[in-house]
DNA sequence: ACAAAAGTGTTGAGAGTACACCCATGC
DNA sequence: GCATGGGTGTACTCTCAACACTTTTGT
């Protein structure tokens, strides 16, 4: 039931898309940014994103931008926040969507792509100074994935289809930013009963007993309680 | 540092906000719909809202919008999504980033509209079948509000300056849709140490035992912990 | 044998939950 | 004096938090 009646003023704006793309790389959680080569911040490190095209929903306008920016398939992407300010662009009145993406790093690939000269890994504790008011995104990113996994197993996202529990506990703690008793995390996320023993070992070449290897039960995000997997804020 | 350079291909979008507006009224939580006269949804009940302005931020559109329609001053109002689905609005290419407000029923009045002809609230237990994906927004906003009593004072903005333990009680069980303990409420709030005894008792006329008067320590809306004020979902 | 990470239980404190009766007032 | 909502305390349960030693492997 598509109408042919356009506002009567004009009301158009630009709206774009950007994503904070998250990993967990050496240990550290670190954010994708790319070396912006064309605007006024040519050389300036910013989100990928770019603009929605009027034939696709915005939540596809940031699927493309990823896909372009790195040939990641299946990714976990969710909405974050509109930024709506008539100054946060200095090339004029862009609104932009902000989404927020996890990677495992051992499926990634970055992708050559014609208008950024770069790609590169930053840990979220040693960002450059980066373009428009990405910093803030970023922050509000890491604000909210910090409190989803408390409450998700968004977690998951961030890790290889096996894994040992240590590294589960070390993801939880690089997100966190805190160490974690082994023993009450064991115990909490086995009695939360998303976790399946593989059967399989894993033997990394180490001096040291060999870890069990778990998958989840469940390949979705899903919510657990209110209360909290981990850590009360 | 504004800089004349427009993007290249015209990526322009139209942009509204829609405000999902919030009041306990008769003892339900309801919603503010308007009843459109102009486009193909004319008769049809929506959200208040309109295009966002090239000069203001999205905010300030939200807050326009929600003074235009009701004549409040000082509402709470926070984002909540943006739905950028093509076909959501049969005008055509309209992106539309939502807002929930909770105003406090006392102190409101309906202001005369030119562009609406009427404007009402709904229990959101019986909502008019409203134009667009309102009802999606409407459940998003309800979501979040459940949510938010939780961890948050946010409940606090439906409510007059001083009131009774009873009446904060009920807007709880109003929003969560659930009966909750009157001595473990009581409790509850009363360790939280967010409530200030006014010394003022309320008698409302019935045959019944006057009720302390209490008010806001912090007028704002302060997060208190992730565990759930009240209920643990 | 030793270095390094894996794996494993118990106890005490605090918060949450369930529950019933007296009080002050208007009519 | 009675009907109506206001106001109050305790006991049980469960979850959270703190804490240290043995096991398995590679070198």
């Amino acid at each position: 039931m598509r109408v042919a009646q356009a506002p009567k003023l004009d009301h158009s704006l630009a709206v774009t898309v950007d994503v904070v793309l998250f990993t967990i790389w050496e240990k550290k959680l670190a954010v994708l940014l790319v070396r912006r080569i064309k605007d006024p911040f040519s050389g300036v490190w910013a989100l990928p994103g770019g603009f929605v095209r009027k034939d696709e929903s915005v939540d596809e306008a940031a699927l493309r931008e990823l896909q372009e920016e790195t040939s990641v398939s299946r990714v976990y992407l969710e909405q974050l926040y509109t930024f709506g300010d008539p100054d946060r662009d200095p090339r004029g009145r862009i609104i932009t969507v902000s989404y927020y993406a996890l990677i495992n790093w051992e499926n990634f690939q970055l992708r050559a792509k014609a208008d950024t000269s770069e790609a590169k890994w930053f840990p979220v504790q040693k960002l450059p100074k980066p373009a428009f008011d990405h910093r803030e995104i970023i922050r509000y990113a890491l604000e909210r994935l910090q409190h989803k996994v408390n409450y998700t197993t968004i977690c998951f996202q961030l890790l290889p289809k096996e894994f040992t529990l240590s590294e589960l506990q070390q993801a939880y703690e690089i997100i966190l930013h805190q160490k974690l008793d082994k023993r009450n995390f064991r115990k909490k996320m086995i009695q939360l009963h998303i976790l399946k023993d593989t059967g399989g070992m894993k033997t990394d070449g180490g001096p040291q007993r060999p870890a069990k290897l778990y998958s989840f039960t469940d390949v979705r995000v899903v919510k657990l309680q209110e209360k909290g997997i981990i850590v009360p804020f």
